[in-house]
DNA sequence: TAGGCCATCTGGTCCT
DNA sequence: AGGACCAGATGGCCTA
């Protein structure tokens, strides 16, 4: 496992610090990227449904790119939310986006294997909990048998190993 | 240097 | 109409 612990990265964003630095700059990769795009016909199209301007299209274009950058921050915050959520996992061993999924998916598998097992198979007052909670026991119903069980256990000790192993 | 991971930009589509 | 969401493209950083 790689330590993910990255420096700054240099690109051509329009962060609000960065937007005044590198102004200039951005508006040459936006011109850049119009004249790369000018032939498509699909864009012509869509351009031509709106009647904005250049300059219309370019504020447009950083206020959505905005809302862009907030949004997979926002994103990026419940990976973080979940990373710290999922047990025997070192701070300074960040796991990827991939491997949290991964990794959480087979926790609670494990976790649902183990409230299974606990409780023969029984889950009490679930099936009385509104019509999610019908569903919740559908599943729980469909649940595998118990040396399947021992296997999805095996399976998310075993993963987090590796990731511990691989740091 | 290649490959993995990530942030950002972008245009299209869906939803309110 | 405008914002949210999505997926592809691009390029930077890092490690093996």
């Amino acid at each position: 496992m790689k330590t993910k612990t990255k420096g700054k990265k240099r690109k051509f964003t329009v962060d609000k610090e960065a937007s005044r630095l590198s102004e200039e700059e951005l508006v040459k990769c936006l011109r850049q990227k119009e004249k790369r795009s000018r032939g498509s016909s699909k864009i012509v199209a869509a351009r031509a449904k709106h009647s904005w301007n250049s300059k219309d299209r370019e504020s447009r274009r950083l206020e959505s790119n905005e809302r862009e950058r907030q949004r997979m921050h926002k994103l990026n915050n419940a990976f973080q939310a979940l990373r710290e959520v999922i047990p025997h996992v070192r701070a300074e061993n960040k796991l990827s986006k991939i491997e949290t999924l991964t990794l959480a998916k087979n926790y609670i598998k494990s976790l649902t294997s183990t409230i299974l097992s606990m409780s023969n198979g029984h889950l009490p007052d679930i099936e009385g909990s509104g019509p999610s909670g019908s569903k919740l026991y559908q599943h729980y119903q469909q649940q595998p048998r118990e040396d399947e069980r021992e296997e999805q256990l095996k399976k998310y000790s075993t993963q987090i190993q590796s990731f511990s192993e691989g740091s």
